[in-house]
RNA sequence: GCUCGCAUAGCUCAGCCGGAUAGAGCAACGGUUUCCUAAACCGUAGGCCGCAGGUUCAAAUCCUGCUGCGAGCACCA
């Protein structure tokens, strides 16, 4: 749904007491509807600007002269002119099961049918390479993209691309290889990727030592750094044409790699339809490149290939090849946008990737055009921000990173010495340990989430743990508040009955019944939940969702303290209507969640 | 130098398809628990919305210029 269910309604009343010659229909006056700035002066506010020039009279004439034209036996019970603006004050028996009813039935929002075919792809880690806290923004990102395309009616593909080949990895197995005995190349039990994550990262630091050294004059680290360079590039033809003395090393340790980043994935709750590898692109990139130099679209430039793409000023030429005919990053995409348009019959390819890779996919998609892919037309690059650490930006060599599973690990153990530790004995250890790592991991993503994709996050591991004040956690609170309500009242003997949504009677008593300003206000903001859905998906922007969810929970949590709602101590349609109240918002805050990946733990 | 992004409360940010008195969290101070989770709620204090012009009935929001910060810029990925 593009716009609230209640904004739609009054909208319907408000369109047809236009004066004529007005010409705004219903969609676009729901879209003109807000909240007023303050809720005493109404429910939904309509902005009466845009009517001016038709009716040649001043917004606040406008104003008035509609609060006297709405009927007010229907769903609105009251208008108000405030300046310019017209407010209006609803029914809330009409208007709670209007927004009430489809969210307890669990769907809130019908997707309208799209027949359009999306691929996402994201995550991109590369093999042989350590797995850190900087990678979960795109992770989460990816993931929370696909969600929330598919709850907006797409026919999403969630795809990930792994770095299995390329100059990294000759570093890796150099280590590997040349550095260790048998007996130091015996892996670990658990975490091997990260294993080799940390020797490829000696390997590099050892050459930018011995570089720094033959800088400063040092002839002995020159002639190491030399061999070293030649060992690395060695390595890397061989790795590159499947040489068999690295082959089977090559295919081992990548597995190594592979299944810690699988259980990486499984921690965080994210799937992927199709796994792609550069592997399986660089041959196919670089009979492309062959191709289409052949028949005229790429050049070659001293030496090497590429295009030359105007439009970007500040660097048109796209290398595609290099001088000694390998490829490139760039070749390999070119290979795996026409493997993706080819076997998935996409209509529409999405790239969760850095902001400083926004030069390179304009590129690749002018290249694509170029080339004759139309598809290229609906490729779309989504940047987003680098995260930094608070003692500066990440860096394998200063040993600024922190480590996926030290992240991990470091926030259960903080969760349940701090919060669930209270409830050790009454509930079960496994739903303890369960707890801590659902919060963790909704920590982590409303973090990686929250902000603008143009902003930097600076992960804070002290701030994130508070987990107080604007956090996954706090998202997370108020849907257990409402889970501890539903629980007591059932138990209380007085429980939610669904069969009052067949009762068009009961139900209206029961949304009448909502007086209070707490629970006016909560079914406003539920209200807005499937917009928000469907913008944030509209946009890519998981973060507005956050946004609105952060609104919700407060609503809930004001709702949830005030005295004066309380639902165990209420009887007859008061209780009908704050049970009808307190399962929406439930089912809305946990579905809500859900398409930024978020689970809701059941008590916390 | 060129291209892109950012600049809003002490700190971190939201608001930016122009519209009511610019909001939230953290930090500070004060309050709420015989009451469904105090990981909560309420209140107080805190702002030349980077600077200067322009467009408009109306600008934090759009346009231009400037300043500061960050990123990218041919054989890395």
């Amino acid at each position: 749904m593009e716009t609230s269910p209640l904004a739609l309604a009054t909208a319907r009343i408000i369109v047809a007491a236009l004066p004529d010659g007005v010409e705004l229909g219903v969609d676009e006056v729901a879209g003109l509807l807000a909240p007023p700035p303050k809720p005493e002066l109404g429910d939904l506010a309509f902005p009466c600007f845009r009517l001016a020039k038709a009716l040649r009279k001043g917004p606040p004439v406008i104003a008035t002269e509609l609060a006297q034209a709405l009927p007010t036996d229907g769903l609105i019970t009251e208008t108000r002119a405030t300046g310019p603006y017209l407010n209006v004050r609803l029914d809330l028996g009409k208007a709670a099961p209007l927004v009430l009813s489809d969210l307890v039935r669990g769907q809130p929002a019908t997707p309208p049918a799209r027949e359009q075919r999306v691929m996402v792809e994201y995550s991109q880690p590369n093999t042989h390479k350590a797995f850190h806290v900087g990678h979960m923004r795109n992770v989460c990102m990816g993931d929370a993209i696909v969600r929330l395309l598919r709850a907006d009616g797409y026919d999403v593909v969630a795809a990930n691309y792994y770095g299995d080949v390329g100059a990294h990895i000759a570093k890796c197995m150099w280590w590997y290889l040349d550095h260790l005995d048998d007996a130091g190349r015996e892996p670990p039990a658990e975490g091997r990727g990260e294993w080799l994550g940390e020797m490829y990262t000696r390997a590099n630091n050892l050459l930018a030592d011995w570089a720094d050294a033959a800088k400063a004059g040092d002839a002995e680290a020159q002639a190491k750094l030399d061999a070293g360079r030649a060992r690395t590039t060695d390595l890397l033809q061989k790795l590159e044409s499947r040489h068999p003395e690295v082959a089977e090393v090559w295919d081992r340790t990548r597995q190594w790699s592979l299944d810690d980043f699988a259980e990486i994935y499984r921690w965080c709750g994210v799937e992927f339809d199709r796994a792609f590898y550069e592997s399986e692109v660089d041959e196919p990139g670089l009979a492309l490149v062959e191709e289409y130099l052949q028949r005229g679209i790429f050049v070659e430039s001293e030496g090497a290939v590429g295009i030359f793409n105007e439009e970007v000023k500040h660097m048109p030429f796209f290398m595609l090849r290099k001088r000694d005919g390998t490829g490139l990053y760039a070749t390999k995409d070119l290979a795996l946008a026409r493997l993706k348009f080819e076997e998935h019959a996409i209509d529409r390819s999405i790239y969760v990737v850095d902001t400083r890779q926004s030069d390179h996919f304009r590129h690749v998609f002018l290249t694509l055009h170029k080339m004759g892919f139309t598809q290229a037309e609906r490729c779309e690059h989504v940047p987003y921000e680098v995260v930094e650490l608070p003692s500066g930006p990440m860096s394998g060599r200063k040993g600024n990173v922190i480590l996926f599973r030290a992240l991990r690990e470091r926030m259960t153990a903080h969760l349940v010495d701090n919060y669930l530790a209270k409830y050790r004995g009454q509930w079960p250890d496994e739903e303890i340990e369960r707890t801590a790592h659902v919060v963790a991991l909704g920590a982590i993503k409303f973090g990686m989430l929250a902000r603008d994709v143009n902003q930097k996050i600076v992960f804070d591991m002290e701030s994130w743990m508070a987990v107080e004040g604007d956090t996954g956690p706090y998202l997370q609170y108020s849907a257990a508040r409402t889970n501890s309500i539903l629980r007591k009242a059932a138990k209380a003997d007085k429980p939610f009955d669904p069969s009052l949504l067949d009762d068009p009677q009961r139900l209206q008593a029961a949304g009448a019944a909502l007086v209070q300003p707490e629970e006016r206000q909560l079914i406003l903001e539920l209200a807005e939940l499937s917009p928000q859905v469907h913008r944030a998906a509209d946009k890519l922007r998981p973060s507005t969702l956050c946004t609105y969810l952060l609104g919700l929970a407060k609503a809930i949590n004001r709702f949830s303290n005030a005295k004066q709602c309380h639902v165990l101590r209420s009887e007859g349609a008061i209780l009908e209507g704050r049970l009808l109240l307190v399962q929406a918002a439930r089912e809305g805050m946990r579905w809500g969640m859900g398409q930024l990946g978020i689970e809701a733990p059941e008590r916390m």
